[in-house]
RNA sequence: GCUGAUGUAGCUCAGUCGGUUAGAGCACGAAACUCAUAAUUUCGGGGUCGGUGGUUCAAGUCCACCCAUCAGCACCA
């Protein structure tokens, strides 16, 4: 049966590049979730992109005296580079200043307040006479009430770390000019989470077996505590206007409107490849599943706000049969943090490793298999560079790349490059049981991935490799092939069919070198689709996605059918050894800055 | 401070309804082998299961308290 998946990830600030703890985090996840789906042949649709607006965009923007625009644009751009050269697979990876999102958010906003659950509520904010404009918290600095220091912020002092509001500071100014802001009336939108507690909480409470303990455990007690409103608009400029007149100051709050994002990603994919309905696959077919790739600190907004969004919006949208209903999240497989080196990755002391940086020295498998062995699934874990070569040397390239290299090394010398023929007396018990142990992997592997348990599968993927070898070395056609080359041959047969299997179980972890792997073996083809960078126009506003497309793709989630006579390529190692001498290099780089 | 998660061999993790001497992979030691990127295979050493109490015939597994790490409670999403 043919599933429907939607994969979402989170969506990345666009101030920055991404480090391998977002990576690890909340892009290589699904991406290998989204591939297995792919050749199981369920239809994917993966989406996501930057988010352009933002209070850390307009700060970067104003420290380097530039637009908004520029800023995300730039890393945008980044971004489309680094998960085309680490194959992140998105059907489609787009940003939230398209006319696109903008309506939809819009739309989203008008249908929660036509369903009252939105209210207004007007406050006293600091507003500054010399700029014109109301001032975000963390613009606002001034003396601390509780320990007196001189530069606290509006939200915070970093000298006592009092949480503070910032009416309370002594003596307030601006962070900009030096001005002293003046308290001024405005009103603002809410969203009613609290007439929405209820619906929220049986969500929760109802088929949630399969959520991770931490997910599910912190979004109920969440609930659980109460909803209170929130505020979803600002008095900026850099955002999505509102769509009612009498308010053309304010915007959509970025929280309110980014994890809409998930949505009208979904109508952009649509409109972009000819099918305007095609979305409403994976939103309105009950038996669509919909996972949320996200870090820890995002779980509320993904297992309570943006459900109570949807909920808001009567759980329609663009769609006029009373029956349907918009899906709510599926699962929610939150990761924890990755650490590095046993220290936390700072980008303001920079000390991460940038992606781009890492890709330029690193082939994009040993990172992805490093990453994923160490996945920050039930806590958080550590990077270390002594750690990445030691699993790319002793578990990558020694179990399964030496595999790969000895038996089709030893098939393309001994057996004129092709894939030897069975013997008359057929396979032995040694010969089939291999092949079934390894075939049971489609089920064990294929398991694990669904459950969205993605270090165990990649381990289940190494132990059915380890069994490989053992096949061999009980086998020894290099022994054999002196007396008896045709009983050699048929060994070297079960071990090429052998690696035909193990080539798709690897391939959502490792689908470059699968890819290399199964042109050795004389295939042709990609077993994945293609991704490519696409540039959109709408009305006024033209931008970049990037995008995939697997109509080609022939890599199946089903057991090798290797034809004995195949001609073979002439392979070469998959992976290379990594000098120990390398982590102390990479660490000497960090300190350096 | 409040709420939640996590804490099992050097590292990454399994440990189902509490039940025989606590498991796996990698690292480490020894042996075999040599087709292969000194890779492979076999065998072995290694843990008072964060701490302290408690319930029980029996606790890594249940309860209480404590400690450590992390996250949320913030105009950061």
């Amino acid at each position: 049966m043919t599933e429907k998946i939607l994969v979402c990830t989170a969506w990345p600030y666009a101030n920055g590049d991404l480090h391998i703890g977002h990576l690890a985090g909340a892009y290589l996840p699904p991406d290998i979730f989204a591939r297995y789906h792919r050749l199981r042949g369920n239809n994917v649709l993966m989406v996501s992109g930057s988010d352009s607006h933002g209070t850390p965009i307009t700060l970067k923007a104003d420290a380097e005296g530039v637009s908004p625009v520029e800023v995300f644009e730039r890393y945008h751009l980044r971004f489309l580079q680094t998960f085309q050269d680490i194959g992140v697979t998105y059907n489609l990876f787009t940003h939230t200043d398209t006319e696109n999102h903008a309506k939809v958010a819009q739309d989203i906003f008008a249908a929660c307040l036509e369903n009252g659950f939105i209210y207004n509520h007007t406050e006293q904010q600091f507003y500054s006479e010399t700029e014109g404009r109301f001032l975000p918290d963390r613009y606002i600095e001034g003396t601390c009430p509780k320990c007196g220091f001189d530069g606290a912020r509006g939200d915070q002092c970093d000298n006592c770390k009092s949480l503070l509001d910032p009416t309370d500071l002594i003596n307030p100014r601006s962070k900009n000019d030096g001005s002293t802001p003046v308290l001024r009336e405005t009103e603002h939108f809410y969203l009613d989470l609290q007439k929405l507690n209820e619906d929220v909480l049986d969500y929760l409470s109802t088929g949630k077996e399969h959520w991770r303990p931490n997910v599910i455990n912190f979004s109920l007690q969440y609930a659980k505590d109460g909803l209170k409103g929130r505020a979803i608009t600002r008095d900026i400029e850099w955002g999505i206007p509102l769509p009612l007149s009498g308010y053309e100051d304010k915007r959509l709050y970025v929280w309110f409107e980014a994890v809409i994002g998930y949505f009208s990603a979904s109508v952009e994919y649509a409109a972009n490849v000819g099918q305007p309905e095609l979305w409403k696959e994976w939103w309105y077919d009950p038996a669509a599943k919909t996972y949320y790739f996200i870090g820890k600190d995002n779980i509320p907004f993904h297992t309570v706000i943006w459900p109570a969004e949807l909920m808001a919006t009567g759980r329609r949208l663009y769609e006029t049969d009373p029956n349907k209903q918009l899906n709510l999240p599926y699962d929610v497989p939150a990761n924890e943090y990755l650490n590095m080196e046993g220290e936390k990755l700072s980008t303001s002391r920079n000390w991460a490793i940038w992606a781009p940086d890492l890709l330029e020295r690193y082939d994009p498998d040993p990172i992805r298999f490093y990453l994923n062995a160490i996945a920050p699934e039930s806590r958080d874990t550590d990077f270390t560079f002594e750690g990445f070569i030691r699993r790319n040397n002793d578990e990558l390239v020694a179990t399964w790349g030496n595999l790969v290299n000895r038996v089709l090394g030893f098939a393309y010398k001994r057996y004129n490059g092709k894939v030897p023929e069975i013997g008359p007396a057929g396979l032995d018990d040694a010969d089939r049981q291999i092949i079934a142990e390894v075939e049971a992997g489609f089920q064990s592997v294929g398991d694990l991935l669904a459950a969205v348990k993605l270090k165990a599968a990649q381990e289940e993927a190494m132990r059915l490799a380890k069994a490989a070898n053992v096949y061999l070395d009980g086998k020894a056609p290099w022994k054999a092939i002196k007396d008896d080359p045709v009983a050699a041959g048929t060994s070297v047969y079960v071990a090429l069919r052998v690696i035909d299997n193990l080539k798709i179980l690897f391939a959502p972890f490792l689908p470059h070198t699968c890819q290399k792997l199964h042109e050795y073996l004389g295939y042709d083809g990609q077993l994945f689709g293609r991704q490519y960078v696409e540039e959109f126009t709408e009305t006024e506003r033209v931008h970049k996605a990037l995008c995939y497309d697997g109509s080609l793709a022939v890599g199946r989630w089903e057991a090798s059918q290797l034809q004995p006579g195949q001609s073979l390529r002439k392979p070469a190692p998959l992976f290379k050894k990594l000098e120990p001498e390398l982590a102390a290099q990479e660490i000497a780089r960090l300190t350096q800055g």
